[in-house]
DNA sequence: TAGATTGTTAATCGATTAACAATC
DNA sequence: TAGATTGTTAATCGATTAACAATC
């Protein structure tokens, strides 16, 4: 379990909101100054309490009478984040989902640095897609093994997922974003998320039909 | 809110767990005949009860002693799904994202026909990709009007999302899956389903360095 | 000072898990 | 019949919201 401020553990639900508090600070940045928990409350459509308990996990980043100083906060969250560190991540597979986050530059301003792909295609090895080498993937021990990489992106057909998900849990990867249509077998604990689209095309079409 | 079995409501969070049950049953089909919530839940990671409860608010599909039946359940889950009727889906935005999801076949496989691209971008436009025609954007409206659209998948910049919702909302779109980098402005209790990929990534940076 | 608003604790709400009678 | 396992209700757990003293 993850710990806050003063050694209190920080509820998953916490953490996975961090970075839509960081959108907001952001976007406030420029328009405004200061905010209360209450306004921002009503723009991010939750609860006043919920800013505040969220915030207070991290910090005393608020003044009575005043509110929350935007800039203040977006720097704040912004270190929570780690934003400014550099964070090497390689995407595993380099089909359409693969292709389309090489290219997602807003990446690189999060400090993710993208280093690698990889493929089994041999007519794919060799290229370059947004000045990034695409590799085999039977390079990608070796390849683990001589550069500090943070996160793998998976995008790899479900077959092969976890296949791959072995060789990257064996060679010390602390972290997978997980966007093939399968789950992951990793250990209990181990850092992942997952992106499950028809998932969530799946519950949207559900929810639009009993709708009617 | 939406309505189980005997008009009693299916929480949020059971709806979107859905898919994931048809994912396992699916998979299981032809590995074997029945399988039991206790031995579900341990391969989904879930407990027994949670299988039992989710899958009761839809009907009483298992059988004392047996347990559940693997393609009965499946077929149960499809039509649930409703993954057997054609929904029209449009996706607005044909950068790296929209691309990849036009090439994205497995929708196809579950009902979603895609029948449009929209960009601003005069290059793009009247290019086929996948077979799917990229029109401009200023003929949304007109295109909404004459074909019977139930989804738009939104790729768009944050600085026009809120702009292209409008159009969509005021012509009748069912529901929306926003992969733009933005909280939309919808009305309360509308159809949305949001995947924000720099969120997720940034809280699995966050918990792979709280983890150290 | 008076008003505003924080951080935190207590109360409430909702979701998960445990227990068990029903029954295949 | 005995064992297994369901569907459901009750108990527990965790997350959200309300309340409020502290204080800018």
């Amino acid at each position: 379990m993850i710990k806050g401020k003063d050694g209190s553990n920080i509820p998953k639900v916490v953490i996975e909101r961090l970075p839509r508090y960081y959108r907001y600070f952001d976007r406030l940045d420029g328009e405004m100054e200061k905010i209360s928990s209450k306004k921002l409350g009503e723009l991010m459509d939750t609860s006043a309490s919920q800013v505040r308990l969220d915030l207070s996990y991290f910090g005393d980043f608020g003044q009575q009478g005043y509110g929350y100083n935007i800039k203040k906060l977006k720097r704040e969250l912004a270190n929570i984040l780690d934003i400014e560190t550099k964070k090497n991540v390689i995407i595993i597979g380099a089909g359409n989902i693969g292709r389309a986050l090489t290219r997602f530059n807003a990446l690189k301003e999060a400090g993710f640095n993208l280093t690698a792909l990889f493929d089994v295609k041999p007519i794919l090895i060799g290229e370059r897609l947004n000045n990034v080498l695409i590799r085999h993937i039977d390079e990608l021990s070796s390849y683990l093994e001589s550069h500090d990489i943070s996160i793998a992106v998976l995008a790899v057909p479900k077959a092969v997922a976890n296949k791959v998900v072995k060789t990257l849990i064996e060679h010390g990867i602390k972290g997978i974003l997980n966007f093939s249509r399968t789950d992951l077998d990793v250990p209990k604990g181990f850092p992942i998320e997952n992106i499950h689209i028809m998932d969530k095309i799946l519950a949207l079409s559900f929810i639009i039909r009993a709708n009617k």
